[in-house]
DNA sequence: TTGAAAGCGCTACCAA
DNA sequence: TTGGTAGCGCTTTCAA
């Protein structure tokens, strides 16, 4: 590269990277652009680091069960505001990696960042990531970590918004649908417990429901119903609705006379159902406040770890319920 | 590190690396793990890979729109195959890159594959990541790209295989919902081409409807239907077949006698809709071959570009058509 | 069995 | 205005 312009290594970082400390002479930054340009020159991204000694990458493990659309515009949105803001965003697709392990794997890649979702991140974890040199390390999850900065998405208030709901619709013995789906545990055990928290100090009664996201599992759901004796379920989210709420219908069961249904999400799907579903509308925080916290952090990793509760949850009334 | 164990860094490095050409006793073995562990030791991918002159970095450009199950299923496969011989799968999270631009941007980590799904990488961006050492090149989109193995995604099948289904059944005056939202249009435009193949040398007529995935562009839509004259529509997929389906019925408009609907995906809710919709079951590839067909050109970059048609599309016939 | 040293590509400092 | 050069952390070859 160098060779081609005739012009030294110096001289052809000078000019790529537009150092202003330095002046080039026209002619030799045109040498050194054409030269690159022929070569189809592309710098080396982890000699630059390692020379600088830090990155802008920010890396994020992929989730590896499947994402719905509140959390794919959430990825889109971070990943635009952290680019605005000259980080470059990396999903990092380790499956099968656990705890330290998988914290290890990131901090090899010297990320001036992490932001871990899901839980699965322990304190140890974020201490291998900060001796590696991570400036800012932010959990979104159920519960914050030592050491870490952590956006906490406490899905409680989805069951509690649900079930204070079905209360205040007279309703007495709830419901509550357990996915049976491996990876969504973390979600629907703190939803129930929140539906709990909304009946303590009442006459009403909580009852799970596992059920698997399959027809003939709702419909065996369905089929014993009537002996369950429910006047309401909350069915973790819109989708698993659908599925009850299909399976209820053929079955016979009046929604919302005899059983009045609630999902979480309010995806599309649920204005398109009759009844119209009604829902728990999730919050999530915006990509862009995070952007503005990894930013903040990273610029001044000294401060003490934030902790923001960012799940905001509230009732749709449609017409299941 | 080597300080505190008190042995040469090249020493360490034989150690974590299990280096067999040369044999280190087993307490200096130990003295150094013992060191590793404490000091939180993680070695730093970019310095080793720039020594070693590769990596094993699969990069992916992320799709910046949501993305459906199947796609995130796919992802997963992909994933845990790579993963199991030993490469690394990273998502680039390139927002508001394009071309050969984006390719430079993914050349700069000098990954040693790139997948790109989609279309939108040229001729020009395969050869910049050769250059810049990438021994694989493959990309998922609708066409083959000079240089670069292909897996090609024909969305020509889909709606193909909606059109002839339609036409069996009698229909002849035949709607295609094109999806408004930006992104959609590499696969929406495949699929209508598909219908109008398969209308070709018939009777039949094919209009392009174009539509939001919103209700009150679906209620706008339904209630000039009948001016329309169709007696069928393929709805691009499920979702969107989902909506405009209720718009009809919400109209009155009889499902499937006065118009039959057929979507695409063969997602779950088609199966819970009433009637039950009938869709084009759609097969990726899995993530099992891709990772194989990868594996190999790594190791073996001198080959011809392979090209393989890998979207399945069959029809599904339920009750809405 | 272990250590010394070169060199991967890059940038920042200093000298010319 | 430009070039020489050190050194980021690592692996590998050669020497001890």
């Amino acid at each position: 590269m160098a060779r081609l312009a005739g012009v030294s290594r110096a001289t052809v970082s000078y000019v790529l990277n537009n150092t202003s400390a330095v002046r080039i002479s026209e002619p030799t930054r045109r040498r050194v652009q054409e030269a690159a340009k022929e070569l189809g020159y592309v710098p080396h991204a982890a000699a630059r680091s390692l020379r600088a000694g830090h990155s802008r990458m920010v890396l994020m493990p992929a989730p590896n069960v499947p994402v719905g659309p509140l959390y794919s515009q959430f990825l889109n949105e971070l990943q635009w505001a952290l680019s605005r803001l000259d980080y470059t965003v990396v999903q990092y697709g380790g499956v099968g990696l656990h705890g330290d392990e998988a914290a290890r794997a990131w901090a090899e890649l010297r990320p001036v960042a992490v932001l871990v979702p899901g839980g699965g991140l322990g304190p140890e974890g974020v201490h291998i990531l900060k001796r590696s040199g991570a400036r800012a390390v932010v959990t979104l999850g159920p519960e914050r970590v030592e050491g870490a900065h952590a956006l906490l998405l406490d899905h409680h208030g989805v069951g509690h918004s649900a079930g204070v709901h079905l209360l205040a619709q007279g309703r007495r013995r709830v419901g509550v649908v357990i996915p049976q789906k491996p990876g969504l545990e973390f979600f629907a055990a703190p939803r129930l417990e929140g539906v709990r928290r909304a009946v303590e100090d009442t006459d009403a009664t909580v009852t799970e429901l596992p059920l698997a996201y399959e027809e003939e599992a709702a419909a065996r759901l369905a089929a014993r119903w009537r002996s369950l004796a429910l006047d309401a379920v909350f069915a973790y989210n819109d989708e698993y609705a659908m599925l009850l709420m299909r399976a209820l219908q053929d079955e016979g069961v009046g929604v919302p006379e005899e059983t009045a249904v609630v999902g979480a999400d309010d995806l599309m799907l649920g204005r398109l159902l009759r009844p119209r579903l009604s829902t728990v509308h999730i919050e999530l925080p915006s990509g862009q406040d995070l952007a503005e916290l990894v930013d903040r952090v990273v610029r001044d990793p000294g401060g003490v770890p934030e902790v923001h509760e960012v799940l905001g949850a509230r009732i749709v009334h449609r017409e299941s319920s």
